[in-house]
DNA sequence: CTGAAAGCGCTAACAA
DNA sequence: TTGTTAGCGCTTTCAG
């Protein structure tokens, strides 16, 4: 009974509270609080003390509203599996969290009311960056109308609004030349071109250099992102396997590799088996595969904003938007067909 | 000129201008809004027009003064790095939108002021969750006694405090056993049990089984939770290479075994090696490792702040924390000895 | 069914 | 240096 920590369901002290205890007013609290020099030390301490003895935490939903900014960026993601996206929201955060703001995160995924959520969000801060396969871009350009400072993240560009990308199809045509110099003539593309714009881009750079080389139009099998996926492709496949499988990601790419096995079939020697994204796991499956600077996608992104948002106060600066695309870099290992310096280490690899 | 959408910096829409524009009172809207059935068919649909034709948001600050509420939970993580992270905040994020709440995500990582950024963070949210290695008792403590239902992650708990934990010791035993079995004697844990609770649980369980069957205690290397310190502690290890090398997880266990073959030595003939986690790169390495249900840790945190949420403003419920230790699961491959029913696939990997 | 008005907790003039 | 007070945008009684 004594020692009981009074843990009841005390309702958050207020800065009302604060200054009663402390025997100021609410402006002081507010002024020793966010270390405004029109404040006596004396009285600064007074102040600690209180907010320590209350164990004040400030509604930053009160603070909000007072200044007019949520302190606060949001982030749009179609989903949020396999380290992908977990390195773009650590770049994001990390930025972010410099520049003294919060971080809002969203998922899509499967959720009907997409693009309510997301303007739900809009409402909720300063800034906000989407990425590709989310919403719309009318919902993109009604956030942008609200005067909410947007980035779009590997996504084609929307009127004038700010966006990064990753190279998808250079890198891709470059992949795509490196496996008909390898010798293979027939392709299959593993993935959705119309699932997302990123996907679309590497579709388009192994049609290209297949046109160019005369070669067939690869065969085209829409699938979703994970190894699964890419198994029940690969298991279709391997009825007639084809030279060379470009798959979307490199979890499709794992799955192609999984089923190609269990069929008897080997990599390279086979067939061979391309992803993308440069996973842990393409190390050790000595996959070939495009590495992206996810990272750097997010921390550039939380930049950008924190400079739209500033502008907004400022003079004007729109219709003036900013572009950048990330370079991407082409892994070549085992599974895209023997090299000449083949490396006995299974974990091998070169830019 | 003519069709240019005004992108101006025009200041966000209030629910004053939307209510002159439909030419009803300020209530009338926010009744509209919220599906309130006190308004006409007819006035809702004046307000949606008004709505749409001024691009209107809501300022969720200001309905959030108004309510009392963020509508919004927060999660705080020590780092985002590799897939295990993500997995919690999927499921995590997950189950808050599905009971209509925002999600404000914090990595405390390398910061120093992150007490300072987790106080702050409690007074944007309803509820929040706090993982493993983030912020010291006090801070939690301090957070509690706010109001601010918590629930910890992946950590010992404290006072009153819901926790929710994953089995580590005992799960741990399991692999030491299994590992003795295989006849190994000495044995390396990589990895730093002062780091995070987790860490501890797994060493604690090695250490009461080896000891158990009379065998030394494990030579303890702490390092870092990523690929290149395993590297690093697995380079050391190779002049006089254990029995078998524990590691704190998959990453690390990873870089033991790039180092073990750069070194010549094989993996399990000379020497064994287990990770944690089970990573998608875990399979590809054949690694014997254990499983944990991440996105399920992040899923239960959400709900049972919700519940909690709910508590507080019906009738009394503290001092009667939750406490749950989500079960884990050995995962045996290649990597911690041969076994009789070798598959030749290096994706095998049984329960 | 709708409007007027009182706050929610905080910041920022403006006074003192 | 400190206090008073008027909002920030929204919800919600309470009247009508």
């Amino acid at each position: 009974m004594a020692a009981m920590k009074a843990l009841s369901k005390s309702k958050a002290a207020t800065i009302y509270e604060v200054a009663k205890h402390a025997g100021v007013s609410i402006a002081t609290v507010s002024r020793a609080l966010r270390d405004s020099d029109l404040v006596t030390e004396a009285t600064r301490a007074r102040v600690r003390a209180a907010v320590e003895a209350l164990n004040y935490t400030p509604n930053q939903s009160g603070r909000a509203l007072a200044e007019g900014r949520h302190a606060a960026n949001g982030i749009v993601f179609p989903d949020l599996t396999g380290p992908y996206y977990a390195e773009v929201v650590l770049g994001y955060e990390e930025i972010a969290a410099e520049l003294g703001r919060s971080v809002l995160i969203l998922t899509t995924h499967g959720r009907r009311d997409a693009e309510a959520a997301v303007h739900d969000l809009a409402g909720r801060v300063d800034g906000l960056a989407v990425m590709g396969n989310t919403v719309g871009d009318d919902t993109v350009r009604a956030i942008a109308a609200t005067g909410v400072p947007l980035v779009l993240l590997a996504r084609p560009p929307v009127d004038g609004i700010d966006t990064i990308r990753t190279r998808n199809e250079r890198t891709a045509a470059e992949l795509a030349e490196h496996l008909v110099a390898h010798g293979h003539r027939r392709f299959v593309f593993a993935g959705d071109p119309q699932a997302a714009p990123d996907m679309a881009g590497r579709y388009a750079g192994l049609v290209k250099v297949l046109r160019a080389h005369g070669l067939p139009r690869p065969d085209l099998r829409p699938c979703a992102y994970d190894v699964e996926a890419g198994e029940r492709v690969g298991a279709q496949l391997m009825a007639d396997p084809p030279d060379a499988v470009v798959c979307a990601n490199d979890e499709v790419a794992l799955g192609v590799h999984i089923a190609a096995e269990a069929a008897g079939r080997s990599v390279p020697h086979d067939l061979a088996v391309t992803g993308w994204d440069d996973v842990l796991a393409a190390r050790f499956a000595g996959l070939t595969t495009v590495t992206q600077p996810m990272r750097e996608l997010g921390a550039t992104a939380a930049r950008w904003l924190d400079e739209r948002i500033g502008e907004r106060s400022t003079g004007p600066d729109r219709a003036n938007p900013r572009r950048r695309v990330l370079p991407t870099r082409l892994v070549t290992r085992r599974s895209c067909g023997s090299h000449p310096v083949e490396t006995p280490d299974p974990l091998g690899g070169t830019a």
